[in-house]
DNA sequence: CGAATATAGTTCGATATCGTACTATTGTAG
DNA sequence: CTACAATAGTACGATATCGAACTATATTCG
């Protein structure tokens, strides 16, 4: 017994009667697992790349702005970033400070606003865009990119799913 | 002319001149960013079925020494989560107040410790799980936890080569 | 052996995100 | 028309995470 402290066995070695509902809980963990551990290294390597200290999720306003066209509420861009509110009043303050969009009030409604990119936040993802080309480069195979590529629609279906389902 | 704001199209009506490199980092971005939001979503499910006020990635961190066996040191675990060691050391004493786990230090390595799961931290993770069988059966349908099971190791796959290729 | 380097954790300040509570405007029902 | 409810956004405090700098121990190498 060199050991000081007891190390228990992993769970799989020992016999299960979870029903079966568990079972398929623990693999939805898994996948929701992996899927964040996938999210935090793409995070970290395009916090790394992109310009300016940008933040990722800042970055992605500003593709989200650029890809779907701009002049959105920032309740609507909340809402297809899945953050909330005031993590979007907060974001989109960053984001004004820096130069790289406007938020002007709605002509049409004076609760709400409406967020327009700069020449300025054009310029950035251009820039953004080259320099992360690099980065991701290191670190991805074609054979990977391939995958994404499969994976994509499956993904973009399971996440309408959720979205259209979640609780609220 | 109705609306004073200039509204800028999308960029998908504007020819494309862009590289095959660009047009790879694109699909790229789509896939984090898909991942990002069902992460997001994820998180949010389970922060709301989660006893105790635990954080999702709390949650995890518990659910990895008793799937994997515990004994781990935190740098162990936070590689393990793709999390730096100072979030780690912050996520375990938060833990460790919980009375979810005990960190002792490691008797063959005094720079180290090692992370056990006490008994609360087992009954705290079996009680999760069944209250998160009912907030997912909420959001999921059979045929969604399917298609999570037939990409799980995909995935997997991808994690792994992203992990072991990244930078530093 | 002894100095330089590497590794394990912690401390500290900054920031992204959240939830609660608030204001202001719009929509609706009596 | 007025009161109530819904919607858009902000203010504020709490917390999860990060990076830089630090301490302590271990390893390596001359």
């Amino acid at each position: 017994m060199s050991k000081q402290q007891q190390v228990n066995k992993p769970k799989n070695e020992q016999e299960s009667k979870a029903a079966v509902s568990e079972n398929s809980v623990m693999e939805v963990f898994a996948f929701f697992n992996e899927v964040g551990i996938i999210n935090q290294l793409a995070s970290t390597i395009l916090a790394g790349s992109l310009p300016d200290g940008v933040h990722p999720s800042h970055f992605a306003i500003i593709n989200h702005l650029y890809r779907l066209g701009d002049g959105r509420s920032p309740l609507r861009i909340a809402a297809a970033m899945q953050v909330t509110k005031t993590t979007m009043t907060h974001s989109l303050k960053v984001l004004e400070g820096k130069g790289y969009i406007s938020i002007k009030p709605n002509p049409e409604d004076a609760r709400g606003k409406l967020v327009f990119l700069s020449a300025g936040g054009r310029q950035f993802r251009d820039k953004a865009i080259a320099q992360t080309v690099a980065a991701f480069g290191h670190v991805l195979s074609d054979e990977q990119v391939s995958r994404m590529k499969k994976l994509l629609p499956e993904l973009t279906e399971l996440r309408q799913f959720l979205d259209s389902n979640r609780l609220q």
